[in-house]
DNA sequence: TTGAAAGCGCTAACAG
DNA sequence: CTGTTAGCGCTTTCAA
């Protein structure tokens, strides 16, 4: 990269010290003796100096570089966690090696091979499948790792995640608080599989909010999609207008769901917001400009990001047997728009 | 990150060869006998072996890395692009080091500092602004750059970008070809700053369309927004609907500029597409969901990911003095939807 | 086909 | 506060 590769010794000789003073110019300014540390910027100046971090590597065994692994780059639930941990490494002088599993095991394994092999300090790691024997195997690898997205189960890591029960209890709770008695309301829930933990705390909150509106949680009606895409939602939608009574609200657990039962209630006659309240779940970029403004659950997923780093950098600052797993949950809020306006 | 830091040497033991021996079964196993190979590769197994490519970047002066340097990842064109990117170097055991400037220069120049330390292979760049200094800043660093989404100047270096002329055409001739004769339409061209190539290109692709109609290009009405977001499409969009002659065809340079105009032009009383057609750029996932589905054009961004990669490589093959700077152009496609259907 | 040996550039004791 | 020194683990001639 640099021209003729200078190194400490070039360095040195022109500042007319050592290396280590070099080295301790670079990395431990305090200690060096204003002069001489004046004298040595200006050679590393002159000679157009980079140091090389693959020798710092080599000698301290660990490179101040951070393993990013999520499924999908392009989902732009993971694309804005990324730019949290970007921003958040960036801050602390780590690099983020972007490593995109589309969800396949064996890919996901070879991005941790080459992070080891890389001496990274760490992964960030944000698994789209539970599988259990999955996390081990990464653990195994021996790397630090923080959870993203999914709490670790009990002290086998530091993980973040979102309060998805919260989060479906927000969105419970506003359609229930619309202005006829919340028993007179009829909420529907447009939910994927059950086996994902997203989708089964989105669930859980939203019967959370049932009971603290002092309702039956069973009196929930819910529809479940194989994808939780524009498409099944659309499906979903049509099938919900056909069914009575007609709901007066439907809580889709994502809003690609949300935008697309909102059409499929259209398709039925059913006018949103007038006639059924719609809330989707994530606050996707989309879920402003549709059709109609979606009110949605937002999720701090910047944050998510940031929290991640700093909990792994924490994580190595602390000695390796002393340290405590960390586990941090962030709140979801709602956004309201016009697919369920507050209530008058 | 592996437990206790194993080298070449104990491999070396363990197998009863030598580390010059190990080093081959790694990197060149064709010219290690088959026995040997065998017996090496079972003593890294039983290690738990992970090559340190630190060590290997130290001697080597270069890694296996390349920089992914772009001015926002939440960013749908640049998420992209990344997927493209990631897919691409991890085919060829390639790491990705993600870089968001946020187009803040000084940001992206640490961040080619910390890549240039790195030892990193090269970047792939993908400027907001096309500031001249600021890529010959970035080439002065000495790593082996891709320009992304710009055409490098005259031998300046590799490129590769989408041919928005092209694009531009394509969009404004679907909005020519519709049924009436091409004299009685009124086409509305909504861009932002020319400054940026891609706005100025896109409007000489719509330019070109009126003059392969054999109609005057002047004839082209236009309308510049400040920001291209869907709220300046959507005032935009109401001027638009106010203005006589009622425009038959609006072509917006990107996607969410075309969303706000539909909601603009149809507050101002005129429906899509019964009344107007609108044309949208860039076919973001929001497209196909808006409350019209968007007649766009598609960029392959996910190709332009790739192709820099491979280019980067092509490169890095070719002899330091030999190489051609290559630049390439790839298509963009017209996705017809309801906004702007096809001519019945 | 395999081995011996010389560093790559930096850090971290330790001594001065 | 600064210098000396001994590697970190790998690649790469050069010989055998």
């Amino acid at each position: 990269m640099a021209k003729h590769d200078i190194g400490f010794a070039a360095v040195a000789r022109l500042a007319g010290v050592s290396n280590a003073t070099v080295s301790n110019t670079l990395n431990r300014p305090e200690i060096v003796a204003p002069a001489t540390r004046e004298r040595v910027l200006a050679a590393i100046e002159e000679l157009d100096f980079v140091p090389n971090r693959a020798a710092a590597t080599l000698r301290q065994g660990t490179n101040r570089l951070i393993g990013l692994v999520i499924p999908d780059i392009a989902n732009p639930f993971y694309s804005a966690i990324a730019r949290g941990v970007t921003e958040a490494a960036a801050e602390h002088g780590y690099t983020v090696a972007l490593c995109v599993s589309h969800d396949d095991p064996h890919l996901e394994l070879r991005h941790f091979e080459m992070l080891a092999e890389h001496r990274a300090a760490g992964a960030l790691v944000a698994p789209l499948t539970a599988d259990a024997s999955r996390l081990a195997q990464l653990r195994r690898v021996g790397s630090r790792l923080v959870l993203m997205d999914r709490t670790a189960p009990e002290g086998t890591g530091c993980s973040v995640a979102i309060d998805d029960v919260h989060g479906g209890e927000l969105a419970v709770a506003h359609l229930l608080a619309s202005p006829a008695p919340a028993s007179d309301r009829s909420i529907v829930l447009v939910n994927g599989d059950l086996a994902i933990p997203q989708c089964a705390d989105r669930r859980e909150g939203a019967r959370n909010a049932f009971i603290a509106a002092g309702l039956d949680p069973d009196d929930l009606r819910e529809v479940t999609v194989d994808e939780m895409t524009v498409d099944s939602g659309r499906i979903a939608g049509r099938r919900i207008a056909a069914e009575t009574p007609r709901p007066t609200g439907v809580f889709c657990t994502n809003d690609q769901l949300a935008l697309g039962v909102i059409r499929g209630l259209n398709d039925g006659g059913l006018a949103v917001p007038d006639e059924v309240s719609v809330v989707g779940y994530g606050d996707l970029a989309l879920a402003a400009d549709g059709r109609v403004p979606l009110t949605t659950v937002e999720q701090p997923k910047d944050e998510l990001g940031r929290v991640a780093v700093e909990i792994l950098l924490a994580e190595l600052g602390a000695d390796r047997a002393a340290h405590e797993h960390v586990t941090r949950t962030l709140e979801p809020h709602l956004v309201v728009r016009e697919s369920a306006p507050l209530p008058a």
